[in-house]
DNA sequence: TAGTGCGGTTTCCAAAAGAAACTATAGCTT
DNA sequence: AAGCTATAGTTTCTTTTGGAAACCGCACTA
């Protein structure tokens, strides 16, 4: 039962799903974890998604991204990079275009990643409506229920 | 143009999918923002993909969500009730147990997330080869190629 | 010669995460 | 009765991360 990857979740209780993976991002050692967390990072889903359509070049990006600091897209894109998920494209040396592009497995987490965000914006109203509620009764006092 | 939730995309810009919701994750004052790093953030994507699987107690879910601290584990099963995506239920006063589950809406997005997950864990072949390579031939002069 | 846009890096400070200790409840053990 | 266990958190402190702004080199433009 070890020998594996860095997964240490007991895989024994039927409730973890079993993957054909030896990953598992459950174990805190297990490489994939990092990985998702640049795949879903506060800014790692944003940049995915924005290059779903095609090739976009850095301070485009910036601007769809709204809000990202250059600092942190340019962190962003490196180990979005480095994963292989972006290819980045140097298509000039003036007026210095660099183009950012996603790789097949790049589009495969960006096509979950849409239908992550899609389902989330979908469950907004659900979701103010909900906290309304859940702020007043807070309010009006959170230990008082049952 | 305006009058919108916070949108400030150029939405006339066709690359830019069109939802049925006039919420936009890519705006940064949207409210959808927040609420999209609630589920993506480094930890509340393994809790709701966690809690999957039927209720699970707190001791229990940081267990399972391998290496996340109390303190954050209980900030994050906070923001996720809040936003209505997990529900929060004592059971008992003594032994104290508490059991969080899915709402509907968060079995949604849940769902969707586990696809995601599933998707990175099947890419890490990949993923890790990659690396490989990136790293040696950055080694070798990154600023070499082209 | 100064200004523009591009694609970043550097610096510095604020915000967030992590580790460890602490709280409260209340049964069970000795 | 004293102390241990387990529950579910909160508090405190330190370390890591994120963000704003400035800076860089390039090369064209006014």
């Amino acid at each position: 039962m070890s020998g594996s990857i860095g997964r240490v979740a007991d895989k024994s209780d039927p409730v973890y799903k079993a993957d054909d993976t030896p990953f598992d991002v459950f174990s805190r050692t297990c490489p994939s974890r990092p990985v998702l967390e640049h795949v879903t990072g506060r800014w790692g889903s944003l940049v995915l998604a924005a290059l779903q359509n095609g090739p976009v070049r850095f301070n485009d990006l910036r601007r769809r991204v709204d809000g990202v600091s250059q600092k942190v897209l340019a962190q962003t894109l490196h180990a979005l990079e480095r994963d292989g998920f972006v290819n980045r494209h140097q298509l000039s040396v003036f007026p210095l275009r660099v183009e950012y592009t996603l790789t097949p497995p790049g589009q495969d987490v960006a096509a979950k990643l849409l239908e992550l965000i899609t389902q989330v914006e979908a469950s907004m109203d659900s979701v103010l409506a909900f906290r309304q509620d859940y702020d007043s009764n807070a309010a009006a006092g959170h230990t008082a229920r049952a």
